[in-house]
DNA sequence: AGGAAGTTGTTCAGAATTGAACATCGGTAT
DNA sequence: ATACCGATGTTCAATTCTGAACAACTTCCT
């Protein structure tokens, strides 16, 4: 193998988003570490490599909003390259271990700028997240709090893979469900506890969220 | 000025966006002239160079909200270059007469893979988008209907330029309004004209915004 | 086992929002 | 001028949501 091909593997995305090296490196998260806080200095991207991870934003009078569940193959902090922002603008914690690639900013652009590759996948990913956090969006603008909730559910039964009719959720309190629809902790446990009632989930320790829960989403 | 040199400036940003070629057409639009709805094909992507264009979605239930107000130098039905989704998501209308620059999809493509430097100013484009919607959805899940509006006055003040301290809107009717905040257009009737008592806003004709209004937004 | 701490089920009064109705006020087409 | 139409101001009952409280239940620690 030539130097020439070794360095065009080395940049082939899912190799690159792989390997450490410079301005590169990999950071092991314990469950509830934080990644960085609202605020901080932002001079660096992240790539989750495994595990999950929360995004949350503090509002001035002190509530505490969820914006986003990331996964492996997300990006997180990617703002910091436009360079418009050179502060957090949101805190990022592991919900579970995880790991990531920390990728400076400097490193970044200079991936970005000379691997068509990596900006390629780079981009599908910008544009499939916008489109994400604009349904969030648009959820928010026409529907009540109890679509919300039955719409993130389903969503988060996604969250891993291809759907089993039924699909188990990763543990997850009331209070970040509340967080992330935009709403009160009782409120969630109103329905919750009515979606339970009429058959939609199921929990006892695990939760499972069953197909007919569309029923609320899509209906009228 | 030699071919190569010729090659490089036709694909400066700035330069590519302003001529036509294959696959690249300019698009001259009336007030309220629909550029693409909800539901078609999704093939092409557009440069604004001159105009305003309101971007709407309509839920099953018949509701119409207006997910973005965008201006020159946005792009449009961008969503499609990942071909995840080869139906517009939504509906995008000029508000003014305009003019923007169609790209068809395969040139937006090959144009993305093959110029570093439009590319680059595609990415800072995507970022920056991804940040305003985020803002906008953790208003949503912050705040009351009447800082919501207070917030979408201020920016639509600052929708063109850098702001005098107090600006001009450009007109627009308290339905959209209220489909851009997503409540009722009574509520934001009456929160206009509670703003106006206030001295926050002014308007006979044209609709003027004082920097007081900030009043509303920041206070507890 | 015995807390301590966190999570969940439940209730409720007060506040905010919705949806619909009706009156008013320019425009503007005939 | 008259009639019509869209946009706006205003009101109100019904609905939904908030915020706070308290008890019951789990988990985890020692």
């Amino acid at each position: 193998m030539n130097t020439k091909h070794r360095l065009k593997q080395a940049f082939l995305p899912a190799t690159f988003l792989a390997k450490t090296g410079i301005g590169r490196t990999i950071v092991d998260l314990k469950k509830q570490q934080t990644i960085f806080a609202q605020g901080d200095a932002s001079d660096s991207v992240f790539y989750i490599q495994k595990g999950r991870v929360k995004l949350t934003v503090i509002s001035k009078a002190g509530k505490e909003a969820t914006i986003a569940l990331l996964g492996v193959g997300n990006f997180l902090g990617e703002d910091c390259i436009a360079a418009v922002q050179p502060l957090r603008m949101a805190t990022a914690v592991a919900i579970t271990a995880a790991s990531v690639l920390r990728i400076e900013r400097k490193e970044m652009v200079r991936v970005l700028h000379n691997e068509k590759l990596f900006s390629e996948v780079f981009v599908t990913y910008l544009l499939t997240r916008n489109a994400r956090i604009q349904e969030d969006l648009v959820d928010h603008l026409f529907n009540s709090s109890e679509k919300r909730l039955a719409r993130t559910l389903l969503l988060l039964a996604q969250f891993g893979k291809e759907g089993a009719p039924e699909t188990v959720i990763p543990k997850m309190s009331q209070e970040t469900l509340a967080e992330m629809i935009g709403t009160t902790r009782s409120r969630v446990s109103f329905f919750m506890n009515r979606f339970r009632k009429l058959g939609f989930i199921e929990y006892n320790g695990k939760l499972s969220v069953h197909s007919s829960l569309l029923n609320v989403v899509l209906h009228d």
